[in-house]
DNA sequence: TTTGATGTGTAACTTATGTTACACTTAAAT
DNA sequence: ATTTAAGTGTAACATAAGTTACACATCAAA
């Protein structure tokens, strides 16, 4: 699985050059929080676009390194929810709150569009980066629809395969691995076993090798 | 559930326009397919916004999951896939088969990010629709990552609350309740028969009402 | 009003997965 | 080298959901 927060750092890339490129009368504003505050509730309306540029927050919503639902920390730089400032339903759908001091960059809707047109680059990475999160999703969302959890072993595999070719090294262990599938773990593994029994796959620590690519594929319906 | 296709048509809306707002030099083509035939495989790249201004054509998830995200049917006016087009692997993710007859525009990225320059209005469609659909996944994967039944009804009906009150029509019958849910039929009767036996919500045909909102949030963990 | 199609309720049974618990292995720290 | 923590394998059992099957209800068409 990629870790898309490289994305997000170049997103938030602008705002080293901010001296250079940006309108002089751009409308932005620092606000600072304490440890423990509440920033967004949920359901607050989301009218400007939120750069987290020193601290860290958590939330709770679908992870970035796609665990299911389960408390998120968000650490600077990064954009907060960037998806939501465009809906038509624009307002926070998670709680967020700071883990330690930390420093917001708020730019108006308004402001944001106007920079788009100003700055090429600014309105390609946010694009790029809400094309990421949206395959991103589609992704999971595949994954999470194949209810079996063989199937979602295969898919995930087949994900490998397709990048690394039929050995590769998988970087998580078991618990890690069943979070990702959103399953209990001893499941996990009695289903793993069973697949090296059957001689679809073999495994060596964190080497896994694709035994059957056929058996696999046939495990996604 | 919100039908999201509305913003679609709204995304389209620019070309109805030509004349008046766009670039003259602006490159574009298009191009007609005739009945059942392949426009786009999967894998294929797409660095053009695809937009189908005429006929239908339909989409299937190849790889993966049957009721889920099966096959749907896409009528013009409507871009195909627009949210793939900027992202960094930017290929496309199904099969896209003509149903008749069908129209396609098609206009280079480069091109779509100039026409966004000089069209705030259709940059802000773009944007829009994007984000709807971000948050579209994103309330799907809650959804799917709810793991039993119960708490997949209770998340749906809380919605239908939140937009209409205690008590609101669902136009959807058992057969296609389940299939949205991914789960068994018989296995969604059960469940909400004994909801309304324990009195949590009560059901009249195809009118629901919530009787015991917090037993309903207490199903969502 | 009869017929057929579509939808709903529900029972009996099967199966996959979750839960809990514990022994064993490997890696890291002292 | 010894101790500790983290990770893995697996067994026994509980439970939710799937499967199949069928009766009954509703509604529209003939």
């Amino acid at each position: 699985m990629k870790n898309i927060d490289t994305e997000w750092s170049d997103f938030t890339r602008f705002e080293d050059n901010e001296n250079n490129n940006f309108p002089a009368d751009l409308k932005y504003s620092y606000k600072t929080y304490l440890k423990n505050e509440i920033i967004f509730r949920q359901g607050n309306l989301c009218d400007a676009l939120y750069i987290l540029v020193s601290g860290s927050v958590k939330t709770e919503m679908i992870t970035e390194t796609g665990n299911l639902m389960g408390i998120e920390i968000i650490k600077a730089p990064r954009p907060l929810a960037p998806a939501f400032l465009f809906s038509d339903n624009n307002r926070f759908p998670v709680e967020v709150t700071t883990l330690e001091v930390s420093e917001i960059l708020q730019i108006p809707k308004e402001e944001v569009i106007r920079l788009m047109g100003v700055q090429p680059n600014f309105m390609r990475q946010f694009l790029v980066h809400n094309a990421n999160r949206t395959q991103f999703l589609t992704n999971r969302l595949q994954m999470l629809s194949i209810k079996t959890i063989k199937g979602k072993i295969a898919h995930f595999l087949l994900e490998q395969y397709n990048e690394y070719g039929k050995t590769f090294q998988i970087n998580r262990n078991q618990t890690e691995l069943a979070e990702f599938f959103g399953v209990a773990r001893p499941s996990l593994a009695r289903s793993l076993s069973e697949m090296v029994q059957d001689e679809i796959i073999f495994i060596n620590k964190k080497e896994y090798t694709i035994l059957n690519k056929d058996y696999l594929k046939s495990l996604l319906v």
